[in-house]
DNA sequence: TCAGATGTATCGTATACCCAATAATAATAT
DNA sequence: ATATTATTATTGGGTATACGATACATCTGA
C-alpha cells in the first residue's frame, strides 16, 4: 500500500529518463496538483540509495535513470500493481460504459 | 498518494457492508498478504471518526458500512483514481495481451 | 554581470501504515 | 451453566512516506 509514489516514479522512468522538475510536472498530469520538491527529492534520493536509480548531471538538471536493478525492480512492481488494482481497474471500465449511455 | 488503503476500504464497503476481518480477507486476496488488525482497525477508525462510514453490532462482529457522506466522498475517489491510474492501467493491458501472444 | 527564472536540496513535521502482543467476545461442547 | 476454543477487535509503539516551507545552486537573457 506503501510507496507508490516511488512505484510512479519508476514506471516514469521505465519510459525514459527524467529529471527531478520533469518527474514533477509528470505527476502533475496526473494527479492534477504538482508534488512539491520535499516530496520528489526525499523519494529520489532514496531511490538512488537502494541503487534501483542512477543520475548524471547535465546541465542544471539532474537526470534519472533505472538501473538494471530498477528495472527489474519496476517491472515486478508494476505486475503486481496489475494484478492487485484489476478489480478496481475493470470497475473503472465499467463506470465509464455506463456513462456513454 | 496516501490513503491507499482508506480508499480500498471505503471501495469495498461501495460493493457490501462488511465487518473487519472480512475486509482484512478481501484485502488478502487482492495483496496476496493479510493486513494485521493493527493496520486495518485504525484506519476503520479513522474513516469513522470522519463520518464517512458506521458501524453497527452483529453477533460478534462490528459490521462497517459507507454513510451518505462516505458515498459521495468514496464515488469521488473512485473516479479519481480511475482518471488518475488510467495511463498506468493501459500499460497493463498492453503487457497483457503482448503475453498472450 | 546581475536579475530573474528554473531546478535542486534540506529541515521539520504529520500521519498513514504496519506489526506484535494482548484483550474481548461469541460460539461450542461438555 | 461453565469452561474451552476460535474468531474478532483493541491497544501501543515504531517507521517511512509524503508534505510545506524555506534555502541554495545554476542557467539564461538583457
Amino acid at each position: 500500500m506503501r510507496g507508490m509514489l516511488s512505484f510512479l516514479i519508476m514506471w516514469f522512468l521505465s519510459k525514459r529518463p527524467m529529471y527531478g522538475e520533469e518527474i514533477a510536472q509528470e505527476l502533475e498530469k496526473m494527479k492534477g496538483s504538482k508534488p512539491t520538491p520535499g516530496t520528489i527529492y526525499p523519494a529520489l534520493k532514496h531511490l538512488q540509495n537502494n541503487g534501483l536509480i542512477t543520475s548524471r548531471k547535465d546541465g542544471r538538471n539532474i537526470i534519472y535513470s533505472l538501473t538494471e536493478k530498477g528495472t527489474t525492480t519496476s517491472k515486478k512492481a508494476f505486475e503486481y500493481f496489475c494484478i492487485m488494482f484489476e478489480p478496481v481497474f475493470r470497475d473503472c471500465i465499467k463506470a465509464k460504459n455506463l456513462k456513454k449511455n
